[in-house]
Formats: C-alpha cells, structure tokens, sequence
DNA sequence: TTAAAAAAGGACAAAATAGTCTTATATAAA
DNA sequence: TTTATATAAGACTATTTTGTCCTTTTTTAA
C-alpha cells in the first residue's frame, strides 16, 4: 500500500505530533528510535515534510521537529502520502490503466471503485492529531514488534 | 497498490480466460500485445501462474496459454495475487508494523481495517470468469490509453 | 526427420526504492 | 567566541523490482 518511506513519514509524524501536543520538540534521533526506522533515511523524510510545512524544525542545539499547534488537526495522512509519494498511487487504475475510468472501465473498476473511493476518503479525513491523541490515550500503540 | 508483475498477471489471466470461453489458446505474444506488456517479463509472470496451476501452457508449435473451464470460475484475483506478490501486503499493518493487531493497533489501524477488509473481500470474490465475461460484453475494456 | 513455432529457464541489465555517509549550516550554552 | 548539538544537503551504496536476452526443451507440421 504505502512505500517504505511514507510508513516511517506517518509514523515520524504521528510521534513529532504527540510530543507538540505536549509542548516538546523532538530530534531526529529520539524519532528514529521511537518508530524503529534507519535514522538516516528518516531524516530525508522529515526533510521532505518539512519542505511540504506539514511539520517544522528547528536547526542548532535544542532543535528538532514540532507540529504547529494550528496544524495538529489540519494535517492528514493525505497530506503526508503526497509528500512522500505523490498522489499516483491512489489516483491510477488498479490494474495500471491509463484510460480505465467510469465510461471506461477497466474489469476490475466497479469491485474496486469503492475501496478506492472509501481509502481516499480515509488518508483525507484522518489527522496526525487523532493519531496522536489516541496514542496517548493508550487506544492505539507503535510497537514495532 | 498491486505491483507492475501483479498488474500484468491479472490483465494476461483476463485475456486468457476470455480466450478460454471461446475455446482458443493464445500465445505469450499475443497476450503481450493485447495488454500492453513487455514480452519477456509477461513470459516470466505466466510461468509463476502456471506453476501455481492457475492456468496451463501448452509448448511447442500451436501452443500457448488456456484455463481450463473448470478453473475460470475458480481463479480469483486473490489466487493471482498471491502467486505473484505473495500475502505480505494484504496482510500486514498498513504503517509496517509487525505487532499491529485488534487488541494491539496502530494509529491508522481502526480507520483503515475496514479498507482491508473490505479489499481482502473484493479479491476474494472476484473471478477471472467474471472479468472476462465484462470485457465479452463490452461493459469493461482493457485499452490502455 | 527436419524445420518452425512456442514455452521454460537462467543469466544479465536497468530503474526505482531504500538506506548510508560525509560535510555544511544553524543554534544554544559554557 | 568556542564547543557541542542538531538539522540540511548532496553524493554515494545496497536492495528490490522491472525488464531483456539467449539457450534449451517441447510440439506440430511439412
């Protein structure tokens, strides 16, 4: 569904969320631990949000990464996705077609139209705040293992 | 979603089966023009879906590739799916974590498992003989562009 | 029985994705 | 103002996926 690096984007997101709810920064390397990622390879992710200004940093001793406060509940997983991977995935028929589309569908289209149509709507109405708070209200977890 | 050998293998089963239905073989050849695949890659694809039994090649002149009538009601997306991609993708966590679960779930976990479990459904459900028969009556298309 | 047609199989190449390393830049605190 | 801490950026490497090419095997038909 989601490549790699857009796993580790949600979830470096969803940490970098909780802990500016709670008025704290977060580095690159206290994010790399918590969601078990290569701390390199998420540090071009977090630059990526950063370019997008889903989330900001901060250069220097003491820096590190904060959601805004006015955009804790304006980011969504969609947000985040066509940061990170562009929006091909979730726009393009299932089967790889270029013309499928309702006039013209591939023969997987109707089965599959309401997935995909359920699936956009999710990634656009899901928020790094809702994540996060359900975080830390204990109703969901980010065990790697 | 599905990778490119995945999407390929779906589109050469719904020609094969189409040709089934009407009691012909097609060639490798054949089933790389009518879907718009490279030939040599689409070759290594039917010979996974062979060797999963999911259709039957013939070798030598006047050769090509069937499935038998019995199996075109049969053969799901699922069964294709997983012949070539294998399971990992519609089983796992949609953020990669491995402990994600019901009583253990991920931030996305509540919003997406419907997604899943709904999509898991749909390639369960849909067979080959279905596809095929929608591209017969000219109420789906396999044209590319 | 030989030639042509067609799939099978293996080795290779290209492209995309995932991941690392090193240097530069910015900030805070001693 | 120097040092330590931290992100930014770019070049590089590794792995996976996608795709090609060549040889072998099988079958049909001349």
């Amino acid at each position: 569904m989601f490549s790699k690096a857009c796993e580790y984007g949600i979830r470096a997101c969803v940490v970098v969320a909780l802990n500016s709810i709670e008025n704290k920064r977060i580095s690159l390397k206290e994010i790399a631990i918590s969601i078990d990622s290569p701390e390199a390879f998420t540090a071009k992710i977090l630059q990526k949000l950063v370019k997008h200004r889903l989330i900001y940093s901060i250069q220097g001793a003491q820096g590190g990464f904060e959601i805004v406060t006015v955009n804790l509940k304006k980011v969504t997983l969609e947000d985040i996705v066509i940061a990170i991977d562009g929006d091909a995935d979730f726009t393009m028929c299932v089967l790889g077609l270029k013309a499928c589309s309702e006039v013209n569908p591939c023969p997987a289209h109707k089965k599959y139209k309401h997935i995909k149509s359920d699936f956009k709507n999710m990634i656009k109405t899901t928020t790094v705040f809702e994540m996060a708070t359900d975080l830390q209200n204990g109703v969901a977890y980010l065990k790697i293992n």
